[in-house]
RNA sequence: CGAGGUGUAGCGCAGUUGGUAGCGUACCACGUUCGGGACGUGGGGGCCGGAGGUUCGAGUCCUCUCACCUCGACCA
């Protein structure tokens, strides 16, 4: 096993680092906190795309593109917006270089100093409300219902491949509507988007909540999530919805005329995914053989693997392989016929699996002459030999389905052990350094204060307050005061 | 930004009291192999992170820098 990755159970951030390495997912640069997305990484993200972009055009949503640059002036125009971003923008202050007149190299032309700054943009609402300004005159011109798939920069202090990287790949969406109701819709709908994403494409299970004021996005009045548990009980905020109110309307003065002729503020939403979806994937599936990808997303949902020693052998195996691969491709099947000759099949093998391919078939001679293929699962590792027949391709498309079920259905069973009702602050503490943490459902008096004190003494913060939380009696399991529900605690990615 | 650590071949690492750089793997060629990351023989590849300094001589000692990693704090 020359190339093999460290276990999760003895180092589980190096397993996560050498894997997105080793499945060709992604590397780093030479530039601080900023990674390369390698073609089969990519891959996954345009997967990720494409579902998300249909569902987005399915529920009334266009693309367009604003300006990756925000003169600083307008990200300081929403007063809690510049307080959540200011202290992690890449500034431009000039806009030439020059040869350096004492030495080598280049330096930044004092000359050419920039009379307004302009930001990288961190997230896009400054400049698509700016914009938003000229667009909406009446209440005809409602809803705007906009997306944007763009690159955003926020300058991290520590950076982790795909989880926080200081420039990502993003959809970010901005909504503009007449009434706070119709706001409110659309934030639940998007949330409702991301999670039907997360669970029946990704087979992540995720918790919908809305986060506590403390935890809210800089600029909205409320922000709803999803939030997924990864291998280590960790949680992993994998989504967000924010209902912005009328703020950014005040703040770049958008008003519509109502039917009525009355001048009002608009009400607005914005939704996000990021490629941190891909470093979510990966922590709560894979295993130390490397990735698992859930079919429905996998770019690859089988790899054909021809094993031969002789010329002859070679031909009339990768012949079959041929015919089958395209059954398989006629049958909406995502395919790959890995006929590299330069490759041992027994190193295929590892390297498809390592790239978390869900099913590999293989044949050899003695296969082909009992009219017999090789299928091994990615997500059991189980190895069947199976007669090539008629019901072949439906075979595999079944199996693909009950790989999708399983692999949600391991995560969801990871989730559910590792989730704990707590009434003291003792068991919240010992859960949490366990060997077992994971999600605490416990009272919480609501106070921002309680919510800091628990951080600080646990490191745990409120995740959300579940949307479907039933309500309980109870004391809060730090302050003991009253408390109507129980909310999500766990250690945060 | 705090605390630790590491920078030597694509990747992972060794390099003794300072004497001019090596191992594994990957890569190239040929041969034998081929049903779970093959083996043998031969070969190519290094401004030892960068800049100063000490010294006859620095991967090694000193100073300063830069970058990255792990763990915190901040965040998607």
């Amino acid at each position: 096993m020359a190339n093999a990755i460290p276990k999760r159970s003895e180092n589980y951030s190096e397993w996560y680092n050498e894997l997105v390495y080793k499945a060709g997912l992604a590397e780093n640069s030479d530039v601080r906190g900023c990674m390369v997305i390698r073609p089969y990484g990519y891959a996954i993200w345009e997967r990720m795309q494409r579902i998300l972009d249909d569902k987005f055009k399915e529920t009334g949503h266009v693309n367009a593109y604003f300006p990756l640059f925000i003169p600083k002036s307008f990200l300081s125009k929403e007063a809690e917006h510049v307080e959540g971003f200011a202290k992690e923008c890449a500034v431009v202050t000039h806009y030439r270089l020059k040869t350096n007149p004492e030495g080598k190299g280049l330096i930044v032309d004092p000359d050419a100093k920039l009379e307004e700054e302009l930001v990288i943009r961190p997230t896009s609402e400054t400049i698509i409300w700016n914009t938003y300004r000229n667009w909406i005159q009446s209440y005809r011109d409602l809803p705007l219902l906009i997306n944007q798939w763009a690159n955003v920069v926020r300058w991290e202090l520590r950076t982790r491949m795909f989880l926080r990287t200081a420039e990502f790949l993003w959809q970010e969406g901005h909504t503009a509507h007449a009434s706070a109701e119709e706001a409110v819709a659309e934030t639940h709908q998007m949330l409702d988007v991301y999670a039907d994403f997360a669970q029946n494409v990704l087979a992540i299970p995720v918790i919908k909540g809305i986060k506590t004021p403390n935890e809210r996005f800089a600029g909205a009045n409320d922000t709803y999530c999803i939030e997924a548990m990864m291998q280590d009980g960790k949680a992993l905020q994998a989504g967000t919805s924010h209902f912005l109110g009328q703020n950014f309307a005040k703040a770049f003065e958008v008003k519509f005329a109502n039917k009525n002729n009355q001048l009002e503020y608009v009400w607005a939403t914005s939704w996000g995914v990021s490629t941190r979806l891909i470093g979510a994937l990966i922590m709560a599936h894979s295993d130390d053989d490397g990735l698992k990808l859930p079919p429905v997303l996998a770019p690859i949902q089988v790899v054909l693997v021809p094993i031969y020693k002789t010329e002859d052998e070679k031909n009339a195996v990768i012949n079959e392989l041929k015919i089958l691969n395209s059954q398989l491709i006629k049958a909406g099947i995502r395919t790959k016929l890995d006929d590299d000759d330069t490759k041992r099949s027994g190193w295929k093998f590892a390297e498809w699996e390592m790239k978390g391919v869900p099913i590999r078939l293989a044949m050899g001679p003695r296969d082909l002459a009992n009219a017999h293929i090789e299928v091994v699962r990615r997500d059991t590792k189980t190895k069947d030999s199976i007669s090539i027949n008629d019901q072949f391709s439906e075979i595999i498309q079944n199996l693909l389905v009950e790989i999708q079920e399983n692999i949600f259905h391991q995560a969801k069973l990871l989730r559910e052990t590792r989730s704990y009702k707590v009434d003291t602050f003792e068991t919240f503490k010992n859960i949490l350094e366990g060997d077992n943490p994971g999600f605490i459902y416990a009272h919480w008096d609501g106070t921002t204060e309680t919510e800091l004190k628990i951080k600080e003494e646990t490191g745990a913060t409120i995740r959300c307050i579940p949307l479907d939380n039933p309500k309980e009696d109870g004391v809060c399991v730090y302050s003991g005061k009253p408390s109507t529900q129980r909310v999500v605690f766990a250690k945060a990615y």
